[in-house]
DNA sequence: TAAATTGTTAAGCATATGCTTAACTATCAT
DNA sequence: ATGATAGTTAAGCATATGCTTAACAATTTA
């Protein structure tokens, strides 16, 4: 539980919005420029470009400018962090819920209430 | 794709709070009162309500009111929306990067720019 | 060099978020 | 019935978000 957290909000806040869940998977097929991740989208190129700064804040994006070209590829670590967090909560609630199904087993005898 | 993109969103917007994922993780310890929940919050009894809303409409958490007492439990399956996205993009990812290794690998021969 | 392409910055604006306090309701205990 | 407990509703407010349009800058291309 380091400062860590402030990525992990960062992270799970990227990805609540639907523009940019297209933008990541638009680049999941492969690198794009800003003006390539805007075409399909239905806004400016700078709210595009908005989008993309928290897509980078969050680590989900890097870009690298060549020429005039800003050229924006997918960081699969960043995605981990979030992965990582769901996965631990998903074993411990799903533990628990055991727990509850072997508890409600074994007071079967009498009847539910 | 359907509309279950709208409560992608919201589970994802809701997981992006420190104070919401607190809460969830307080809850991953078995159910707990409204007043249980908000106990270590540095916050107001209404802002936590205000958090527990979000974190119902996202459907991570269930409630119900026995008394006056209103008890709130984790959903499981809810989680897994979001973790399904995730796992989908991290496999998507992976794939791409390894086959990215591997174009790298064969074009190895001459020498890196 | 002039024009087109690609991206960037700044300002403004409407709406959403995350809190607060105050007032209120419902239930339980005495 | 009185008071304490648990939760709820409403109003207000500061800040954040998600866009827009209007300049502006840096590269190509002709």
């Amino acid at each position: 539980m380091l400062n860590n957290l402030d990525l992990l909000d960062q992270t799970f806040h990227a990805l609540a919005d639907p523009v940019r869940r297209q933008m990541l998977e638009r680049l999941t097929d492969g690198p794009a420029s800003v003006s390539e991740l805007a075409k399909p989208l239905p806004m400016s190129l700078p709210a595009v470009m908005q989008h993309l700064a928290v897509l980078e804040e969050s680590g989900l994006v890097t870009t690298k400018k060549v020429g005039r070209v800003r050229t924006c590829q997918i960081e699969p670590d960043a995605l981990g962090r979030a992965e990582d967090w769901i996965n631990e909560r998903r074993t411990l609630w799903s533990q628990r819920l055991d727990r509850l199904g072997d508890f409600l087993a074994e007071n079967e005898t009498g009847g539910q209430q």
